[in-house]
DNA sequence: TAATAAAGATTACATTTGTAAACGAAGGAC
DNA sequence: GTCCTTCGTTTACAAATGTAATCTTTATTA
């Protein structure tokens, strides 16, 4: 049970609508999606049905037109997909990996002061070296 | 031309053993990834005849068995990947994901150290606030 | 050299994903 | 109340992916 699926790209960026703003009609989803893709409706249409099937929305169909609401949260679906990836990284790489992103984001001074702190905490017990797992049996 | 595909999640474990060993015969890399998973022979060797066909990996056939080296580094496979999953976050997310991936990540020491010089200089000239893109027109 | 083992190539098939058209039901306009 | 327009549901179909068996060629060994 608890069918743990993923979220494809696709289905992400109608997701990111619904989660900016709290709930949406379909039409609301579509008008924006439109603009941001050249979706035809008809598409945009399936990826919110997929993403009911797969347990990420939910529709009220209370009243019409159906509004959908998110049955998770953003930042645990980011934490998802972010970890995701990053269990199939050497973990060797890792740091690197992370600098790279800092390198190509945009974050704003508040959150690096915050990413500062954090690592400078995670220091203290940081080992010197991180070995490669590449060739071991794990998985 | 240069037709971009993306790897897959079970070629990139394909991928990690070429790279860790610099280059490997088919035997090499079968032997590891039966032991780190359930898979198959044959679909391995799927697997590595894909990587091929996408281009990230070469094989010299000049000898039996046939030695495969990768077509592409280790780091700017991982660079594509990551920005490529970052790149459909909410733009005002990506700091505190960041802080998830620390928060997830082994990381040295002396990684820490360059992460925390690298933020120190971005921090110069990051603006205080980032703003939420979701709902603009541009993907 | 005939038999066997190993390596590589070909084929297979179900599921997921991208992309969408067509169809049916509800609600609004006349 | 009938007609049109939305909105939601069903169906469609190709490409990618996971997963693997089988066939063929090369190498090894008795």
């Amino acid at each position: 049970m608890a069918e743990i699926q993923n979220m494809t790209k696709a289905e992400w960026q109608v997701m990111r609508i619904i989660w900016t703003l709290g709930q949406a009609t379909g039409k609301e989803v579509i008008d924006i999606l439109e603009k941001k893709t050249t979706w035809k409706t008809a598409t945009i249409k399936t990826l919110i049905i997929r993403l009911q099937k797969k347990n990420f929305l939910v529709a009220d169909e209370s009243n019409r037109p159906y509004v959908y609401k998110p049955l998770i949260a953003e930042n645990d679906a980011i934490h998802e997909s972010v970890n995701d990836l990053f269990d199939s990284l050497c973990c060797m790489k890792k740091g690197k990996a992370i600098g790279d992103l800092i390198d190509n984001s945009d974050i704003s001074k508040s959150d690096i002061d915050d990413l500062i702190s954090q690592l400078q905490i995670k220091r203290e017990k940081a080992p010197d070296e991180v070995e490669c797992d590449c060739l071991e049996a794990s998985l």
